[in-house]
DNA sequence: AAAAACAAACTGAAGTTTCAGTCACGTTAG
DNA sequence: CTAACGTGACTGAAACTTCAGTTTGTTTTT
């Protein structure tokens, strides 16, 4: 897609940064670790990135389109909404090394906007994107019967998106199992939307 | 109670210390900067504190000792857990520059708790006391009648606590403004507990 | 009660480490 | 040839830590 942009080396960097802020955190990356993991020279990390900041801005966008990449489902939203968000939401805890990555990744980045505005711009537009996303399936669930007429949707959206980044941070610091996070956000769901009818399709009335 | 483990100069600098740690995070504190805003020498905090690990060591057992203070309402929380609980949890999302001096460092410390497995053993003990709290007072409810009898109380304590501190990371960071951020949660509580009782000490049967 | 001895608290400049960023110089592809 | 790619030793500033010496307060001696 955007191959002619990126080379492999800068590929291996990004990829190899990834790894490296789910190990040490945003604010624990050192260049030469870095260049170290990529197996390249701390000089080349400066040639394609420019600086420190650079690097983390290209890495954070790396990790969102590779985020988004995988996160979609080949399915079809509009097919079963409900059971497509749950499993949106279910996908960000999980025992998988690149999942863990990327949680712990947005994790950091959070935490980091805290300190500076400059990250704290793309990590609202991010949030905002991923809530009307939520709140787009849960409307569409709504239609199809799958969830309560009554329900607020952008709440709902807000709730469930802010809880999973709360379960998420308490999954990587060894707070929650991740079978128990998984069935609290389980719960959430069920208690924003209403217990699933029996039959999906059928309309409340 | 450890008025005596602690001196006046040693307090001194914990609250400087918990100051910049809201201002420019854990790993944004500088020992010099420190030693300015607490108006002592560099040589002194090493004296009391050891190292910077002990410093933040202390900074940790310093701002929990200190939260747990001001949280307690003077209130009894048998007499309306409900309440109790409602005013609990929304007390975490204030205006109020004590309080997001503490959320923030909270927010801090659980960020590097994921990469400093020393301080995830005090962060757990922390966050399960938390959350027992949050469920007896939950348990209390349902025996006066605020509370849905069907409700997990367990559950719905760490869904709301984890909640909050997700919550409390948007606030922070401007993902949500603090009105919002308040509504969310009592729609949350809501959704947990069910809607409370037109008289609150009316039995449901 | 004054002086001396001692201990704890405290200071700030000097020493050490860490780390982002640079630079002079090789290598490869077109 | 040349321009892009790539290296790794080096630099300087910022930050952590140490330490020789000063101040302050308490206890003992005469």
């Amino acid at each position: 897609m955007w191959g002619a942009s990126v080379s492999n080396r800068q590929l291996l960097i990004l990829e190899a940064a990834a790894r490296l802020i789910a190990r040490r955190g945003v604010r624990g990356l050192r260049v030469e670790e870095l260049a170290a993991e990529a197996g390249v020279s701390v000089g080349l990390v400066y040639y394609h990135f420019g600086d420190r900041a650079g690097l983390m801005q290209q890495t954070w966008e790396f990790i969102n389109e590779r985020a988004e990449r995988y996160t979609t489902s080949e399915r079809d939203p509009l097919d079963d909404p409900r059971g497509y968000l749950e499993e949106m939401l279910l996908f960000e805890l999980q025992d998988d090394p690149e999942v863990m990555e990327n949680s712990t990744a947005w994790g950091e980045f959070r935490a980091t906007a805290v300190f500076t505005p400059d990250l704290g711009r793309q990590l609202r537009e991010a949030t905002a994107q991923w809530v009307d996303d939520a709140a787009y399936l849960i409307l569409a669930a709504q239609k199809t019967g799958d969830a309560g007429r009554e329900v607020d949707a952008l709440g709902a959206a807000e709730r469930l998106t802010t809880l999973i980044e709360g379960l998420s941070e308490r999954w990587l610091s060894g707070s929650v199992s991740l079978a128990r996070a998984r069935d609290l956000l389980r719960g959430a769901i069920v208690r924003e939307l209403g217990p699933l009818p029996v039959s999906a399709a059928q309309k409340i009335d």
